[in-house]
Formats: C-alpha cells, sequence, structure tokens
RNA sequence: GGAGAGGUGGCCGAGCGGUCGAAGGCGCCGCCCUGCUAAGGCGGUGUGCCCUGAAUUGGGCACCGUGGGUUCGAAUCCCACCCUCUCCGCCA
C-alpha cells in the first residue's frame, strides 16, 4: 500500500518507481479519484457539521417549547440528509474503488535494486564454500529412495504429486534440520520463538499482499480459511493494529511451521524430487524494524540465515533479485542459493526482504515515536531461515560419500543423536 | 454442534436517546511540595482524515467490535454479521 500523500506530492517519482515493476503511470487515474473524493468529503463534512448544529438547536427550542422553529429545523436537517446520503454514497464508491487500486500495486524497489527481466539478471552478492561435485554426483531422491527412505509413488497414492513420505533416517534428518534452524535463529540470534496458527483469515493475507492478487497461489478451506504460505503472514501480521513504543523496536520472531503452496503457476516445473512441494516446512524469521534502521537489519537478516549454511558446510552464493524477479511486497531482496551437486547447479533455498511500510501501511502497524507526536509505520522484513526440505535435499547431495551414504555436519549431529552417516550401505534404519 | 454472557480509550470500568470523545480509577508524562524514600497537590495524556498554516498553528469531521436501520439527534433503541468468554457435547 502506498502513502497517497507521497503520490500527490511526487507524482512524477511515483510513477517512475511503478515504470520499474512494468506498470503504466498510475498517478493520473489515483489522483483523479482522490482529488474528487477529497472534494466530496469536504461537502459531506460541510453539511454534517450544519447537521450537528441544527440538531443541537432543535433540542434547546423542543425544550423551550418553540414547537414551530423545531419544525423548521428538522425540515432542514431532512433536506441535508438526503444531500448527504448521495454524496456518501459517491464517495464511499470513489474510496473503494481508490483503495482497490492501491491494493493491487506492487511496492516501490529501493534504488539499489538492479533492473532486469528474470532470475537470470540477478546479481552475485558474494559467495561461501566450494562448491565440489562428488562422483557419482546422485541427486537427493536417488539417494532417498535407495532405502526406501524418501517415497513420492507412496504419497502420490495419498496426496498425489508434489508430496513426499519421508521415513526412518530421512524424516529424522527433516526434524533435525527445523530443530536446529529454530534453535539457531531463536537462541543465537535473538529471534523470539513463535508458534503461530497455520489457518488464517483473509484479513491476514490481505495485511502481507498475498491478496487480493496472488490467492492462485494459496490453498483455501472450505469454511474460508487459507493455508498459510510462509509464516511470513503469520509473523507479521501479529503487529497488525499494533502501535508499539519506539524503544520496543526491533522486534525479531521466528516459527517453524508448516508452509502449503499451490504452485499454480509451476506446471512442469521441478516435478521430481522435493524441491518445489505442495507442503513444506520453514524456519520463518520476521523483523519488525524502525524505518532508520531497516536497511541494516536485512542486512543481519541475511547473515542469520548464512550461518545456518555455512554451519551446515553447504556451499551458497547470495544474489540481489532484479526488479523483475523481486516480489510485489518487496523493496529488495536478496536470495540465498545452495549449491546442489546432483543438479550442479545453484538453487533458491532462502529469500530475505525489506518491505517497508509496504505490509505496515496495509496491516497498521505502527509505533510511537519517543519525541513528537502521533504515530508512524514501522518497516517490516521477512527472511526464510531457513527452507527445511531444500536444506535436506542440499545435505544429502553435498554431503553425499561414493557408497551413497551421507555424512552429518558436525553441528547437526547433536540433534540426530550423535549420528555422523546415514543411509549407509542402503540399509533402512 | 447446543445453551448462556459479553465486546467502550494503554489497562480496568461507568454511561443505556441530546450538554459524551466519552465519568471514575490505574498506568504514563510534566510541574509543585516533602532535606532521601513513600505519601500528597496541580496540569496533561486515543486514532484517522479534511481544510488552514512557518508550526507539535487554528478550525472541522469521523471513530464506543463490523455493517445496515430508526430518529431532528445513537456508545445508548432495532436488525444482521464477526469475535471473545462460560457451561454442555465432541475431541488431539
Amino acid at each position: 500500500m502506498h502513502d497517497l500523500k507521497w503520490i500527490r506530492e511526487q507524482p512524477d517519482t511515483f510513477d517512475a518507481a511503478m515504470a520499474r515493476r512494468g506498470l503504466a503511470p498510475q498517478s493520473p487515474r489515483l489522483l483523479e479519484l482522490d482529488r474528487e473524493r477529497r472534494r466530496l468529503h469536504q461537502d459531506l463534512q460541510e453539511m454534517q457539521t450544519r447537521r450537528n448544529e441544527a440538531s443541537k438547536e432543535i433540542g434547546q427550542q423542543m425544550k423551550a417549547g418553540e414547537q414551530d422553529a423545531a419544525g423548521r429545523a428538522k425540515q432542514e436537517v431532512a433536506d441535508l440528509k438526503r444531500r448527504m446520503g448521495e454524496v456518501e454514497a459517491r464517495e464511499q464508491q470513489l474510496q473503494g474503488e481508490l483503495d482497490d487500486l492501491l491494493a493491487g500495486l506492487p511496492n516501490a524497489l529501493a534504488d539499489d535494486v538492479p533492473d532486469g527481466e528474470d532470475d537470470g539478471d540477478n546479481v552475485l552478492v558474494r559467495s561461501w564454500g566450494t562448491p565440489h561435485t562428488p562422483d557419482p554426483a546422485k541427486q537427493h531422491f536417488e539417494l532417498g529412495e535407495a532405502t526406501g527412505e524418501m517415497d513420492f509413488e507412496l504419497a502420490a497414492k495419498l496426496s498425489g504429486s508434489r508430496f513426499v513420505v519421508m521415513k526412518g533416517e530421512v524424516a529424522r534428518l527433516h526434524r533435525a534440520l527445523g530443530q536446529f534452524m529454530v534453535d539457531l535463529q531463536s537462541n543465537a540470534h535473538g529471534y523470539q520463538e513463535v508458534n503461530p496458527p497455520v489457518l488464517l483469515r483473509d484479513d491476514a493475507l490481505y495485511g502481507t499482499g498475498q491478496l487480493p492478487k496472488f490467492g492462485d497461489d494459496l490453498f483455501r478451506t472450505t469454511n474460508g480459511f487459507w493455508l498459510s504460505p510462509t509464516a511470513e503472514v503469520p509473523l507479521t501480521n501479529l503487529m497488525a493494529d499494533e502501535i508499539v513504543a519506539e524503544g520496543d523496536l526491533p522486534i525479531r520472531y521466528t516459527a517453524l511451521t508448516l508452509c502449503f503452496r499451490a504452485e499454480a503457476g509451476a506446471a512442469g516445473k521441478d516435478t521430481r524430487g522435493m524441491l518445489r512441494q505442495h507442503q513444506f516446512e520453514k524456519c520463518e524469521m520476521v523483523s519488525i524494524a524502525h524505518p532508520d534502521t531497516s536497511w541494516d537489519e536485512l542486512e543481519r537478516m541475511v547473515g542469520c540465515a548464512e550461518a545456518v549454511l555455512q554451519k551446515l558446510e553447504l556451499p551458497y552464493r547470495v544474489v540481489t533479485l532484479c526488479s523483475g524477479d523481486t516480489g510485489a511486497a518487496a523493496r529488495k531482496t536478496y536470495d540465498l542459493e545452495v549449491w546442489l551437486p546432483g543438479q550442479g547447479l545453484y538453487r533458491e533455498i532462502s529469500s530475505c526482504s525489506n518491505t517497508g511500510d509496504y505490509q505496515a501501511r496495509r496491516m497498521k502497524a505502527r509505533y510511537r515515536p519517543a519525541e513528537g507526536k502521533g504515530t508512524r509505520f514501522v518497516h517490516t522484513l521477512n527472511g526464510s531461515g531457513i527452507a527445511v526440505g531444500r536444506a535436506l535435499i542440499a545435505v544429502l547431495e553435498n554431503h553425499q560419500q561414493p557408497d551413497g551414504s551421507v555424512r552429518i555436519p558436525e553441528a547437526l549431529r547433536p540433534y540426530m543423536g550423535g549420528r555422523e552417516t546415514i543411509l549407509a550401505g542402503g540399509t533402512p534404519a
């Protein structure tokens, strides 16, 4: 959601920002609606003022027994009310139109976001670790299916495509990864652990920007709940309609939750294996930040996500998403891409964004400045810290041994009952 | 799912047709008093929008769960919806 005052004051800047998103100039129509709406609003206010005055007069006249005067005043208010009804209906219509337009517009990109079409134009920031390709370099599903502990056919029986059944050591590894991540983000990085609902109401999805435009990507229950596509939604919406003290910022939350995505636009993409599932686990980080420090907070958050990959000994690189690849709610996004030797590619495993006040405006999340009056919108950030299913893939593929077994990285062993290796000799646990 | 109660300002809690943006208390902020502390005194303390302005200036409008309605006038009356709580049922 954009600030109408900003659009009024700097329509050219605003249109330039929308142009980077591939949109035609929006300000002429918005400002036309805004002008007309405000004109009607002023008329309405004047009529309301007069009505309030007249009603007071009527009260006094009735008390004083001046029936005639009271009758005349009542007539005046009756006329006024008829006109007010018309003006009010028109104003509401314009307001609705304006809200709909504004709600559908993407966030303005940060100045340092590179221009580009798609993920091919993303810009490398740094990389960590040395990608190596074991021989043989099996894909994760080959490793998992070899012992029967990762089973897609079994999952298809229950739920169709884009689901998996994990068993034994693979299931244990998956659980270990999730625990490890949420422990790291909460204990070491200061994010408060939260266990939120993942069945959500319309308002929550609207607040973070999935609605009204991207409902197709989501699952919905028959009684109107949305299945959370990421804990970003419940965690960020904890701040909806709240006003916090300036000194309370930043507020940092983390949660390990299931995520559900319809993957409507991904037909035929990544159909093999666990890379793209309708249901997956993710450790999410959300920061509620002061506007002055939200860019620093973004860098910090990326570091918190990177820490996971470093401790898991997984080579990765950090890229800045280009204009065409940056999500609608974000001002700027860093992706972490982990090396997957089975595919011989870097693949996204975390995405960290600063949305500025875009989501905060939608959900009315504010803080009270220590100095001065009024309230200001907070900035909200979200990042994966990190996707559990994809981390599982990365661990299997990067730490696979020639015999098909997989070495457990040091940091994970406490969560694996001390085990150093799994899938040894193709023997199920 | 059945029966009942209720949704008012940061919190508690009055108000039940006009003078209510809303008593009172708590909390918070400022000042005063008390040679410390506690107690006490005075004042202030919601949000959004519109007009105006150099301004944290002046003025106005709206908001007492949400949306409608009745009325000259609604926090107060009526209707619908949402939510919360209690008991019963079911259940991890």
